[in-house]
DNA sequence: GCGATATCACACTA
DNA sequence: CTAGTGTGATATCG
């Protein structure tokens, strides 16, 4: 299959093509070349900063295969010469292992020394952790540690629901349901399932409440920040994770992880401050007492140095430094400088996460996980004749490229170094209005099977799905809250989109606003009709064919794209005749998919249930979208059963006929590099027949732990 | 028109 | 309970 007709081949151009491509296959379905999904492909053992081997990710899906996540793996020795701070060093401090670095030599100096009390502590929730891994163990039984704000975590949301016991089997092999409680014990430690969980639930709330505030709703007062109200409710009622403050990793946190809000780290347990730069705890030491770093957020208020990347200059807090209406003064030896002045001493792992301007969204930050550091000096420095305090961090090799992945990233950009394997630098030859890089640094093959690249859906006259309907007479932009526009009435009077283009929550069908509107061009309910907002990259993955991924950050609920294509007819398209093959780029509405909780718990709005709750795909009729001949990025994307992505159809008029559109938005925040994936769903007809004919079933190879072996 | 700058309300932990 | 820590959205300036 591989290599096949389509190999290296030009097609004939037609009057149509905006570009054309080589190809092979779509490989999306090619048999395992990894048969056991326990078997991650080798990527873990890429340098710590590049470059990057053939295919290289930096980032593990989410529920990929991590055998040592929360594996404290302090029992492999062989150190390596890390850099380590002169003069006499106190007993080394034991903590989590760098998440993602199986097989990588111990990042620890030593293992033979007496843990300290706090340390013990750590080992314990260790131990815990490692039962939890194993399917759920105990994580009722055992008491619950110290837990702070447990009261009033327990009242409402949690009725009377499935209890985790009941669960257990299914629990690790399936996204848990939004309304489930988290237990004490995953509140003290988390794991990946569970993070990624607390932060799906902390966005959809903070949408929720950002399109209340829009939308000028009286109910909730005005918010004008509504990631830390979404913040607030959370940590009260208990939906967080990782509240046992440690040193070292952080069990479900994993290098690369970004983040778009600052509270976003309090709700995890990266970085507790929702403001200081410096989080840090009190070590006790037989009858010494010391603070130390647990973790720095460097983000651009002070002129640290982060121009290397693996080395970070930062500076102490305090002293009124850049702050306009206050004198400058001098930084003091206290708080957070005096904890990073005792963790260079005790050279204990301190969990960097940095800051840096949002080139998608230039009023806001993303902070970007990126591992675990140590501090190799400090001094101190004169600025206007005021004392400023200046850590040097270095990273702990051994540890997958994050901010690392940004640099280079921008560099491309810049056109200062080119992407290595690249094939094309835009595939789509100026049909989308931003290029699609081609890439393959994995095999030899020169690119995909020649198809046409048609940025949206075409539908051919045979098929009278469409009718004629009013749009809004909205003058300027559609304003959220306004009932008078008939958009968002039709959307059931809630504007679908936050003002800076996010979508708040999955429906059964979104209407935005089209030519037939008087509304402008730019009106904000127009968001899936504006092609890609973000530099995509198809590329080469080791064992599924081609897939896409992005060179920058995704938020949750952002439109990456829509699943272009013709729009052939049901019945012909799903059997596809004799050329089954036709399957492998056919969109189906049809199909049965996973159902999953995405949009905001009305509970944690204390609201009453409502529409909003539905999550349902129901559509008005059916839509099969071929994109074997004609079709966008879309069609390059692969099937996950733990997706980062997922569709919504959408509504609009084009040409007097309202036309059905397949969107896809972000599930999750999505950091550069990382496979989009969406859930491909199963052939409703074969789900019937009882038997599933696998034959006609693909082996799936997401790796996911939820993988329900095959999709198609 | 766009970046810089000002203003404002605020949530976490020690 | 208070102090210490900037953040993120928006408005205004040059």
């Amino acid at each position: 299959m591989e290599g096949g007709s389509g190999y290296n081949s030009i097609p004939p151009s037609t009057s149509f093509d905006k570009s054309r491509v080589l190809d092979v296959k779509p490989l999306r379905s090619l048999k395992p070349v990894f048969p056991s999904t326990s078997e991650a492909p080798p990527f873990v053992c890429a340098p710590p900063n590049g470059p990057f081997p053939p295919g290289f990710t930096p980032f593990y899906p989410f529920s990929a295969p991590q055998v040592s996540q929360t594996s404290p793996n302090l029992n492999h020795g062989n150190p390596p010469p890390v850099p380590m701070p002169m003069g006499p060093i106190p007993a080394p401090l034991r903590a989590f292992r760098s998440s993602q670095s199986p097989g990588i030599p111990g990042i620890f100096n030593g293992n033979t020394t007496q843990p300290t009390e706090t340390f013990r502590e750590v080992d314990e929730n260790a131990d815990g952790l490692r039962m939890n891994e194993d399917g759920y163990v105990d994580g009722q039984k055992r008491a619950a540690p110290h837990l702070r704000g447990s009261s009033s975590s327990q009242k409402k949301t949690r009725k009377n629901k499935v209890t985790k016991s009941s669960l257990s089997g299914i629990a690790a092999k399936r996204p848990r349901d939004f309304v489930e409680d988290i237990s004490p014990v995953e509140r003290s430690n988390g794991n990946r399932e569970l993070v990624y969980e607390v932060l799906l639930r902390f966005d959809a709330l903070r949408r929720r409440l950002s399109q209340m505030e829009e939308a000028k709703e009286q109910s909730v007062g005005i918010i004008k920040r509504a990631d830390l109200k979404a913040g607030n409710i959370l940590m009260s009622r208990g939906v967080r994770t990782n509240m046992t403050r440690r040193i070292g990793a952080v069990p479900g946190v994993e290098i690369g992880d970004i983040f778009f809000f600052r509270i976003e780290l309090c709700v995890v347990g990266l970085h507790a401050q929702s403001m200081g730069g410096i989080d840090y705890m009190i070590i006790k030491d037989n009858l010494d007492e010391e603070p130390l770093a647990m973790s720095i957020v460097s983000s651009g208020g002070y002129d640290d140095d982060a121009e290397d990347g693996d080395v970070l200059i930062y500076s102490g807090q305090g002293g009124n430094f850049g702050k306009k209406d206050k004198q400058a003064s001098d930084q003091k030896l206290e708080r957070g400088n005096l904890a990073l002045e005792r963790s260079v001493r005790r050279a204990n792992d301190i969990r960097v996460i940095r800051g840096i301007k949002d080139a998608v969204n230039p009023s806001s930050k993303v902070y970007i996980y990126d591992g675990l550091y140590r501090i190799q000096e400090s001094w101190s420095e004169n600025k206007s004749g005021c004392n400023i305090f200046k850590y040097k961090f270095v990273r702990m090799p051994g540890q997958p490229g994050a901010f690392a992945v940004w640099k280079s990233i921008q560099k491309w950009k810049e056109g200062l170094s080119s992407r290595v394997g690249l094939i094309l630098p835009d595939l789509t030859s100026g049909a989308e209005s931003l290029p699609v890089s081609l890439v393959n640094d994995v095999d030899e093959e020169k690119g995909p099977a020649h198809f046409s690249y048609f940025p949206t859906l075409r539908y051919l006259k045979s098929f009278n799905l469409t009718q004629h309907s009013i749009g809004c007479d909205c003058h300027n932009a559609c304003q959220p809250g306004d009932l008078n526009c008939g958009c968002i009435r039709k959307n059931g009077g809630d504007f679908p989109y936050t003002n800076n283009g996010i979508l708040v929550g999955r429906k059964p069908l979104i209407h935005e606003c089209s030519p037939a509107c008087s509304c402008f061009p730019n009106c904000k309910n127009r968001v899936s009709q504006h092609g890609l907002k973000v530099h995509l990259e198809v590329f080469r993955t080791t064992d599924r064919g081609w897939g896409l991924r992005s060179w920058d950050p995704i938020r949750a609920g952002t439109f990456i794209c829509e699943y272009a294509g013709e729009v052939v007819d049901e019945v012909k398209g799903r059997r596809g005749g004799e050329e089954g093959e036709n399957d492998e780029y056919l969109f189906d509405t049809n199909r049965v998919y996973n159902t999953f909780k995405w949009n905001c718990e009305p509970e944690l709005l204390e609201e009453e249930s409502s529409g909003d709750a539905n999550e349902d795909y129901k559509i008005p009729f059916p839509l099969v979208i071929s994109a074997k001949t004609i079709g966008n990025v879309a069609r390059f994307m692969n099937h996950s059963c733990s997706p980062n992505v997922f569709w919504q159809p959408v509504l609009y008029e084009q040409s007097n006929q309202s036309f059905l559109h397949i969107a896809f938005f972000a599930m999750g925040h999505i950091p550069p590099m990382k496979e989009l994936t969406y859930d491909y769903g199963i052939s409703r007809s074969d789900e019937v027949d009882g038997d599933i004919e696998l034959n006609r079933k693909k082996k799936c190879l997401c790796g996911s732990s939820n993988c329900r072996g095959y999709f198609g």
